[in-house]
RNA sequence: GCUCGGAUGGUGGAACUGGUAGACACGCAGGACUUAAAAUCCUGUGACCCUUAAAGGUCGUGCGGGUUCGAUUCCCGCUCCGAGUACCA
């Protein structure tokens, strides 16, 4: 029988699920090694051919370290809350439950369809109420936490109490709200009990706050920042405005710097290290103190305190605070014209027209805190006041910003270094040379002079060193139904924990999947929920990365485990520890993998998990673009559309208009035109202008979806090549990490090369035919030569390089006529990872126990047998390549050389000179200088 | 603007620490088999020049320089494409 892929992959597939072959358990004499994908949101478009690119990666990793004598666990899940089934929902009545049911069902029959090792019966649901109790349970840790900067971890909010009822606030020092009170230990006690928790809600990390939230009025709903673009929501493009509310947040901001330190210790790319760098936006500076009249002042925070000298002006944020009370008599008009002007201007429009300086003088001074200058204070937009202090000290001579407010206000530029040039016509921010005009700093360089200005400042209580981050308190809220119940109610206007008994707080049912008529989410729809019958439960559900941001722990719990009281049972953390390969998208950077981040870093304080950071390694696979196929409509002078259509190399001598066209109706650029004519029934009659014969499309790169009809189903290329041609394609395609546009024109050749590799063991009738002949010692080269290629491959996941390994293997072994059994039996071993069906088949055909090639060992290489007595050298001179010569491999470099010169050939491109000098270098090359 | 990544035949890509540029595959062209098609197999395929042929030559990894016996690889300067981010003080 030829390779009939169909039969095999369905037998193997059966076969593995019914024996749960890639089952793991928590404890092995073999070392561990933990291999996760990023789990997907079960969409209803079901997988396309981009989505498995990264599981295939993976899963031949897996495969690989498996045959490598490693214990490896590599389990899926889905992430199975989200928006798309709540929109779905309410537009049709249809349950999220049940769509998402639907939904996941789909993605599992499309995986299993490509042979992967999954363990499943670790399988998670982020939206089963036996998942999102964890979730839940989490939550009320982070609650139940303060964060101790003395001891740099969170710690149990009893501790923080006993240390208010025994000592008060003093010499705490605690990551908190800007509000918190300083109080005895006396005047604690004697405060009320909603006091005092209105006052530890200050401290919890996770807390009630007004905030400032991203509200879009068409999704009724929060978002976070990462799920805004360009003010308009990242799912479905709806505006988005600014609004307050009561919202819950997680105090993410606590471990911003172990997240930035963190960095340093992960495998990871560096684009990706750079991004979380950046989103966490550390700047180390200072605050200074600028004092008003009475006991007002004005702080600003900056990096350049070494500068101070150089302050000519302040800018506060239009929205400061303090600007109405600052703003004199005189000025009142004019401030007022330029704050109502700033708020028409949308957020969008602020940020794209960075060009115009604009601003306006309050009429106050401020006091330079050292020179005791007075110091004229402006408002301006281009001064955020969700940013540091939402005010700067502005130094013209140092910043091009400030630079261009003076110069278009008339403002005093003055030069605070010796290495400061052309401030005539842009600001120039220098760490170079010694300061001049600068008071007490005159004549010291950078380092000094920071160091005395904030020794200084601290001296004479007008400022202090701090670190300003960009990144701000994760919001820990939607209003939406499809997602985890936030387990609070409220008592007195006070959020409470439910007891942990209660957990899960499973979702209740709604009528509607809306806001109520008085605007609250949709729980509030849901008839007698209430804490014990009477007290009013949290209404707003947790926000999408909450249930993906410590899932990899649950996936340690065996199927056996997950009713046990615990996420994960200790001693399977213990073992499994951290994920040593992640593989996922870069879109995810600094959402689920900075959110996870925290997580991690906050169990880990609380000793539940072992490991600082998570995610040992880390690689992103590339996006698979779509590839549209367009066909080109002649257009009539009228402008309308005729029945006729031109191939793409000829239109350019007609009108056209270009309609995309099922890419899956056109092979090699070739349009099926009965297909079309199937397609688009309305041309059933149409007239098509061919080039030789055949209708070319043109090509477009696009992204993958139904309405540019460039989606390639996984299903589709399975039915017609097999799960294993499907695999090494999607490898064969270029360097993982790279976004490419996904086309199917190559796929014959690796499908070519399956059918080559079972031929190997079959004859001509395409019977099972191995011989038990000792292979030649061309056999074992070009066998051990893979074995070496693989390993290095996988090991730096160049997996493309593999398959064109392969297909120089098996096209040397056909050459040879190979079909030696020694040398087949640990082919299959090889290829197994990439291709794990019919290299099962292959190995039960060799007559091995049915299954057992999951767990066979990886061939041990030999370099005997690719030891080479001579090699080819490639013969230069002056660098240009002119023969080869076969030289053996033992002759010193004077005997080398002495063949060389001798050779008659050569004499020509010598043109009778002597050599200057010969390079050689073993095994690569002999270059001949003249 | 800043940060990062990239540019190699008709196409996807290979060349790992500087050492025969274009592996492997697609496509294309020609041929074998076939009544025909599919499948399969064989040959050729970077550009240009020279030659009846065999062979040979010149150029060639986005552009311009440099280092080196030798550069796709290292350095400097640019162009273009992609990603992220942005009045962050």
């Amino acid at each position: 029988m030829d390779y009939q892929f169909r039969d095999i992959e369905k037998k193997w597939q059966k076969f593995w699920a019914e024996n749960q072959t890639f089952k793991v358990e928590n404890s092995s004499d073999k070392p561990k090694y933990y291999v996760l994908d990023m789990f997907p949101y079960p969409s209803g478009a079901g997988l396309h051919v981009g989505h498995p690119l990264g599981y295939i990666a993976s899963d031949i990793f897996s495969r690989y370290k498996r045959l490598k004598g490693f214990n490896v666990l590599h389990p899926m899940g889905y992430d199975s809350f989200g928006l798309p089934a709540e929109q779905y929902a309410i537009q049709t009545g249809q349950h999220p439950a049940i769509t998402t049911e639907t939904n996941i069902n789909r993605y599992r029959e499309q995986l299993d369809n490509l042979g992967f090792s999954f363990d499943w019966s670790r399988e998670v649901r982020t939206s089963d109420p036996g998942y999102y109790k964890w979730t839940q349970w989490v939550f009320m840790l982070l609650f139940n936490s303060w964060y101790n900067l003395e001891s740099d971890k969170a710690e149990n909010i009893e501790e923080l109490i006993k240390k208010f009822e025994k000592s008060g606030s003093s010499g705490l020092r605690a990551v908190c709200d800007d509000d918190v009170e300083s109080f005895t230990a006396q005047e604690w006690n004697s405060k009320s009990d909603s006091e005092k928790q209105k006052e530890i809600l200050k401290y919890r990390l996770t807390y009630l706050r007004e905030s400032t939230v991203n509200w879009c009025p068409a999704l009724g709903t929060v978002l976070a920042n990462d799920e805004v673009k360009d003010g308009y929501s990242e799912r479905g493009g709806h505006p988005v405005e600014q609004k307050k509310m009561m919202q819950w947040s997680m105090r993410i901001t606590a471990y911003a710097d172990r997240l930035i330190q963190g960095l340093d210790t992960i495998d990871w790319p560096d684009p990706l290290k750079e991004m979380q760098r950046n989103w966490i936006g550390k700047s180390v500076g200072a605050l200074v103190r600028f004092e008003l009249v009475g006991d007002a002042y004005i702080e600003v925070f900056t990096t350049r305190v070494d500068t101070l000298y150089g302050t000519t002006f302040l800018v506060l944020a239009p929205e400061n605070e303090l600007v109405e009370g600052l703003t004199t008599e005189g000025q009142k008009q004019e401030i007022q014209n330029y704050i109502a002007q700033t708020k028409k201007k949308s957020e969008l429009d602020r940020m794209a027209d960075t060009k115009t300086v604009s601003g306006a003088f309050t009429g106050s001074y401020a006091k330079h805190p050292i020179s005791g200058e007075a110091i004229p204070v402006w408002i301006a937009d281009y001064v955020l006041a969700g940013y540091g202090t939402g005010a700067v000290m502005a130094v013209p001579s140092g910043d091009q910003r400030d630079w261009l407010f003076a110069t278009k206000f008339g403002l005093p530029i003055i030069a605070i270094s010796d290495a400061q040039v052309d401030l005539d016509v842009q600001a120039d921010p220098t760490k170079e040379g010694n300061y001049i005009n600068s008071g007490i700093v005159n004549g010291l360089k950078y380092k000094e002079a920071t160091a005395k200005m904030i020794a200084k400042l601290e001296e004479l209580g007008a400022g202090k060193a701090k670190v300003n981050f960009r990144l701000r308190d994760a919001i820990f809220g939607r209003q939406r139904y499809w997602g985890e119940p936030v387990p609070v109610y409220f008592k007195d206007g006070l959020p409470h924990l439910i007891a942990q008994e209660d957990l899960p707080l499973v979702l209740p049912e709604v009528d509607k999947y809306l806001p109520t008529e008085s605007g609250e989410p949709p729980l509030g729809r849901a008839e007698n929920w209430k804490y014990k019958g009477e007290l009013e439960y949290e209404l707003s559900t947790m926000p999408g990365w909450a249930g993906s941001s410590w899932y990899w722990y649950r996936y340690m719990a065996s199927q056996e485990d997950r009713n046990k009281d615990v996420f994960a049972p200790a001693d399977a953390i213990s073992y499994w520890k951290d994920v040593d390969l992640y593989i996922g998208g870069s879109e995810h950077a600094t959402g689920h993998l900075l959110y996870s981040r925290f997580w991690n870093k906050f169990l880990k304080d609380w000793g539940y998990v072992v490991e600082e950071e998570p995610f040992k390694k880390l690689i992103n696979q590339g996006m698979i673009q779509g590839r549209s196929n367009f066909v080109y409509r002649i257009i009539d002078g009228d402008g309308r559309g005729t029945n006729k259509f031109v191939s793409y190399g000829l239109k350019s001598d007609y009108t056209t208009s270009a309609l995309h066209v099922d890419v899956n109706i056109v092979q090699n650029e070739i349009l099926d035109l009965d297909k079309f004519k199937a397609f688009r029934p309305e041309f059933a009659n149409a007239e098509f202008i061919l080039e030789n014969g055949k209708y070319i499309c043109g090509v477009e790169v696009e992204k993958m979806s139904k309405s540019k009809f460039n989606v390639v189903s996984p299903d589709d290329i399975v039915e017609r090549y097999g799960a294993d041609t499907l695999r090494m394609y999607e490898m064969f395609l270029g360097p993982l990490e790279q976004s490419k546009p996904w086309n199917t024109n190559g796929i014959e050749g690796v499908f070519k090369f399956l059918r080559k590799f079972w031929k190997l063991a079959h004859n001509d009738d395409f019977n099972f035919n191995v011989s038990d002949d000792e292979p030649s010692k061309a056999e074992y080269k070009a066998l051990h030569k893979i074995i070496r290629k693989v390993e290095e491959d996988i090991e730096r996941f160049s997996f493309n390089t593999s398959v064109s390994s392969f297909m120089i293997c098996v096209n040397e072994l056909t050459d040879l006529k190979c079909n030696k059994r020694k040398i087949i039996q640990d082919l299959v071993i090889v290829l197994a990872s990439y291709a794990p069906h019919i290299t099962e088949e292959l190995w039960t055909l060799l007559g091995n126990a049915p299954g057992t090639l999951s767990v066979a060992n990886y061939p041990v290489f030999n370099p005997e047998y690719l030891v080479e007595n001579e090699f080819s050298y490639p013969i230069s001179v002056n660098g240009k390549t002119r023969m080869n010569l076969n030289i053996s491999l033992s002759l010193s470099q004077a005997e080398v050389e002495e063949i060389v010169l001798s050779n008659e050939d050569l004499k020509k491109y010598l043109e009778g000179k002597s050599p200057k000098k010969i390079i050689f270098v073993k095994n690569k090359i002999i270059n001949i200088v003249i």
